[in-house]
DNA sequence: GCCCGGACTGAACACACGTTTAGCATGTTG
DNA sequence: CAACATGCTAAACGTGTGTTCAGTCCGGGC
């Protein structure tokens, strides 16, 4: 907010539509400090326009926050996106490049996701099925292990591989890591470890819950 | 933010000092819709006061926030919200009365961590090394696996937890629960399974990453 | 009684920011 | 050429909101 109107004017290709650039600057900011916090005029100003421009092209504040969320619906209908839940990986070159290509859109479904939004909604809802049908076919190729509760299990772990994103930049402080590809390579193997074999040696602590109530939480 | 000035004055017990219910009512307006979003004359409204007492007592909207955060930072030093990061769950009804007398210093806190805000900074810390130790003392009890990246377990699990209650509003809504006391019982049972037994039936999907490259993520 | 300081209020101020207005080019159509 | 639409801007307007001002009430010390 301090020196929001010098903010530069990063023009990587000036030939593309006013329009176009007006809806990338606002995704960019909104996903960086919230819609509330960014204002019209830096907006335009990051696209290189006049403030009231950009009310020419999307009549309002909101219709331009409308504008960009219905841009980002039909991304995840496409399945972009999916690499928000934990990295499916193909290689870090390719992470990286997917990283770059897709933060702003990646900031701005984070803070989506933690307010009460209808295109966090969506989004959440479409990582639950894909989840969902994800873990069933894994237990049907006798790869992923059957469970009594389906529903809440991939909930979780959709919750679980989603924080990784959510709280990438505690992740790469406490680690020390300079950026968040790094990070989700760091804790890619104790996760496939968890995933494999656990995190308790045997199953004593399971048996302490299921003994003392019949369902029960954990711990970090 | 359309009824703002019609919010209601809760005033549970009236005899507390103004000072009192003035941060508690910018506690809960801060963390229910965001400090920016939260005006000084509704703070005043919910505590029964004019705005300008606000003020008076705090010196500035910025200076009431910083003396919310001191508070927090105090209960956060007396380990209050370890269970932010999966109930520790001696039995339901301590559950509902954790969850209602900290809901509000937990959507405040939840809020912080995926902004960053330097009280959010401060309680992933807390958390983190709480994991940490909490995770040493296991291994060398017998009951935690033993991990060639204890900083990285420790952060990726400490996520998976807070996410269950970042998400929690989401895990309501696909597990069709009616509040989070009940979404946090619903996802027990399967996260006890998963540290447990683990996700996967075999080792065949971490010796595919292993091979692939030398470090790799995961999936739901 | 008088004074002083602190809690407290209604009214007003100042600024930020979304939006509106009026107008200027430029290109296209009749 | 006239008429008009389109993309665009500078300037101004109106409102919401943090903050300040001036003053009231009240309790305690002298």
């Amino acid at each position: 907010m301090l020196n929001m109107s010098s903010a530069q004017v990063v023009d990587p290709s000036p030939d593309r539509t006013a329009r176009a650039r007006i809806r990338d600057a606002a995704l960019h900011l909104f996903g960086e400090v919230g819609f509330r916090a960014t204002t019209v005029r830096a907006i335009a100003d990051r696209a290189g326009v006049s403030a009231p421009l950009v009310l020419h092209h999307f009549g309002s504040k909101e219709g331009l926050r409308q504008s960009v969320e219905e841009h980002l619906v039909t991304q995840i209908r496409e399945g972009k996106f999916a690499t928000m839940t934990g990295q499916l990986t193909p290689d870090e070159l390719s992470m990286r490049a997917n990283a770059e290509e897709f933060a702003p859109a990646m900031s701005y479904l984070a803070r989506a996701l933690t307010e009460d939004a209808e295109v966090g909604r969506h989004l959440y809802d479409r990582l639950y099925q894909d989840a969902l049908v994800y873990l069933q076919a894994g237990e049907d190729a006798g790869l992923i292990r059957p469970t009594g509760h389906p529903e809440a299990r991939a909930a979780a772990l959709l919750n679980a591989g989603l924080a990784q994103t959510l709280l990438r930049h505690h992740l790469e402080r406490v680690l020390g890591m300079d950026d968040q590809v790094e990070a989700m390579l760091a804790i890619g193997p104790p996760l496939l470890d968890l995933y494999t074999d656990g995190l308790f040696t045997d199953s004593r602590i399971r048996d302490a819950f299921s003994t003392a109530s019949p369902s029960e939480g954990t711990q970090p």
